[in-house]
DNA sequence: TTGCCGTCCGACCGATCGGTCGATTAAGGT
DNA sequence: ACCTTAATCGACCGATCGGTCGGACGGCAA
């Protein structure tokens, strides 16, 4: 209930670096909204940078807990990338925050990728291993035969900007379909993910799949 | 061969700020990729987010009119669509720095939609009247039977999303599958999008159009 | 020649930026 | 009692931010 200065300096600022972008970000804002003077920030990230990537890391760590579980349940690549793409939406819709930040650090290449930062490479790393195994369950279901033959990378492009977009669209996503992270808003996004993966990817044949 | 300087600072403009985004780009920085003087910019622009405007309304006028004449050019919601989605990967393509100002415009709707800025309001008024018209396209193409009953604001979501972002993912979206701007990756992308929209949007009766 | 006007510039403004430093607490181990 | 360590703070640094101001330059009409 309690959480530590830590905990609380990460909550504020990822929110405000979802909303501002890195660059649009004071640190005094962070710190203010956290409760704390702007040096106690730096006793606990050493740089901005820093701070940014702690912040990314445990979005991107969220992502992966719940994708993994939803991975090793089934072992039919048709079910486990749909329990995939649902565990990710699932993910994206617990904290509104993350969609925008996800996209927007995709889009700060040029601040953030020489990388030094530790926390920036852990984050990067994580990332890639988790595409690792969406591309392997993809290329086995094209193996298998359930999927058409699809390039591998293109889907995932596809894929990332079609989940991950309309959560992070904001006022735009609002003003087109109204609020974005209400429960029906979110079931008709797993609906609509689900059925363009199914008639988009999946082989028309053997239509009924069993557990 | 020689632009005016207005020209000049836009182009300049629309890369930075496609770059490292509204907060991460200095007008000192604009100026002097222009060969300007940073006094001089406002001149041309009385703030700096008219000059943001400025660029994102000639970005958006230019999807406008590629995708205007892909609509009148045949009356099929399908063959229309199709159209539609072809002018936009175009001219995506054909100005790299486009996509990532369109998402990135997205998000700052913190610092930039009070929109006091005429230009920013002008802005939006063409990108509503270009959304509203592939809205109709779509119902009708519902309508006529020719698309499966789907939620018309979430397909658009779907849509931008799966377009867009690829264009604008940068390094991320070359470690992911190679040179985003190639001629082969742009090819790639039409089929994915197209086929996507065939096989998960449009109903399976009748697959063959004619013009 | 005179005067206007569009264009451009250097110097300057207050505010804010990320980051450093030294001092001050309170807790815990010995 | 003493020392260490974690945590916090206010004051301060040089740099950069968006924006203003007054003037300089050059073409053009009278």
């Amino acid at each position: 209930m309690l959480p530590t200065s830590r905990e609380k300096i990460l909550d504020v600022a990822e929110a405000r670096f979802a909303q501002r972008g890195y660059a649009g970000v004071g640190l005094r804002e962070v710190a203010d909204a956290a409760g704390l003077g702007k040096s106690s920030l730096f006793h606990h990230f050493p740089t901005k940078a820093s701070l940014y990537g702690a912040v990314l890391d445990r979005v991107i760590e969220r992502i992966e807990v719940r994708m993994q579980s939803a991975l090793a349940a089934s072992g039919d690549p048709r079910a486990q990338l749909s329990a995939a793409v649902v565990g990710l939406v699932d993910t994206l819709a617990e904290d509104p925050p993350a969609a925008r930040l996800l996209l927007r650090t995709v889009f700060e290449d040029d601040d953030l990728s020489p990388s030094e930062t530790p926390e920036l490479v852990a984050a990067d790393q994580r990332l890639d291993r988790l595409i690792a195994r969406i591309a392997r369950v993809i290329t086995a279901g094209i193996e298998s035969g359930a999927f058409r033959p699809i390039s591998v990378p293109d889907a995932i492009q596809t894929m990332i900007g079609a989940i991950v977009f309309p959560f992070a669209s904001g006022e735009f996503g609002k003003k087109l379909a109204g609020e974005i992270f209400s429960a029906e808003a979110i079931a008709r996004r797993k609906r609509e993910i689900l059925t363009l993966i199914e008639h988009g990817w999946m082989r028309p044949n053997s239509q009924g799949e069993k557990s």
